[in-house]
DNA sequence: TAGATTGTTAATCGATTAACAATC
DNA sequence: TAGATTGTTAATCGATTAACAATC
């Protein structure tokens, strides 16, 4: 009984004192909103319901809804969601108050896709440098930001605060820079070698890999279906 | 009581009958899996137990020996399992009986990565051609794949029998090759572009979305959180 | 045998959807 | 008002994990 009571007021503080643990698609489908809602706010449009913004996603009106329930985000008037209004309200749940800083391991086509097509997009995450091993690359501004040999990757960071790296190295070379993306106290892994990685808990280092070739074998699996 | 019964007959059929509609999160896994296996298979390990599938992975070897079962995989002995029967029983489950063909539409950087990384990777899955509009890319062949100009797409798609295509284009240019996409009879889309894309459901044909905008603002949300 | 491992069912957890009251 | 829309709870669905029997 008691620790039943207890269960229900700790459920409470998470739903009301901690309005940073959304569920993990829900963060995903607000990043996916906002880019739209950019998009849409280009194109002129000022308001818009939730059913438009749930059938350009492919999902329900009521998950859309949902979604922005759960951020806090309510509507004044039956005329659809005012998109600047959204636009400001997702900033404010999914950006960092400060300036996040990447740097990107592996100046590879991929991180030269990734760099070009992210950077300008976002204020609130930057890719500032890359590092690789190359005297092609290290020393060169390449898709406008300086390459760095992976040897002063410690001191980059520190020097340019740098909070997340992408991994878009061959993955055979992963493992010789884990140890460096720890001791550089890095907080955040987008990794896009073969290869998953896990650091240890203490590391306090979230990771997402996403590889692929996995992407694509899912994608040949329900096509043949 | 009766549709009681009649939906157990049903369950039984999915899971006896239909053996091809797994968990989405499955297939992500055995893809990953198999990955993983074909490395250990280099290092010339033999056998590998279901808690060191599961620890590389970063889940637990309930889950994996789950996978397994649902695929009806099963070792016969307690020494682990066959890796190579392993990574055989996947491929029976993930593969297609026969190849598919792979093109990319807009070859950039990402695409230049994507078929460098991939090609060779997998004996049932090949990227095969790219298309373009730019006079650079034209006629020319870029890693390793001729590209074509996407007038001609059509054209290629019958000549090289291709099934799936993978969006590497600008987000702006994503809406002019859907027609074509669906005239031309492709069942399966990876989409990297940052345009959620939605098919007719009579075109049947299966879409993944991949933003690199929204894995990076999922990795920025729980490293400041 | 005892300990480790596998395979499977039942319980739990998390995410989506159905249902509906409230509002314009 | 009637119809459309929003916000929210309860029910459902799907995926993970706990529990455990069977086997080596």
């Amino acid at each position: 009984m008691i620790a039943l009571a207890f269960r229900y007021i700790c459920r409470k503080e998470v739903k009301y004192m901690q309005p940073s643990k959304l569920p993990e698609r829900t963060v995903e489908r607000l990043s996916e909103y906002r880019r739209t809602l950019l998009n849409s706010l280009n194109k002129g449009v000022t308001h818009i319901y939730s059913h438009n913004l749930a059938s350009i996603h492919g999902i329900t009106a009521v998950q859309v809804r949902r979604d922005l329930m759960l951020i806090g985000f309510s509507s004044n008037n039956k005329k659809g969601y005012n998109v600047r209004e959204l636009i400001d309200f997702i900033g404010g749940i999914l950006d960092s108050d400060h300036v996040l800083n990447v740097a990107v391991i592996g100046m590879g086509n991929l991180a030269s896709a990734i760099t070009a097509y992210f950077n300008g997009k976002r204020s609130k995450l930057r890719i500032v440098a890359a590092f690789d091993v190359s005297d092609k690359k290290v020393g060169k501004v390449i898709s406008s930001i300086p390459c760095y040999h992976i040897d002063d990757f410690k001191e980059q960071v520190r020097n340019n605060n740098i909070n997340i790296v992408i991994l878009t190295l061959p993955t055979q070379e992963v493992d010789s820079v884990c140890g460096l993306v720890i001791e550089s106290g890095i907080k955040g892994v987008l990794n896009f070698t073969s290869k998953p990685l896990t650091f240890p808990e203490e590391a306090g280092i979230y990771v997402e890999d996403y590889d692929i070739i996995t992407l694509l074998e899912k994608v040949a699996y329900y096509t043949k279906g």
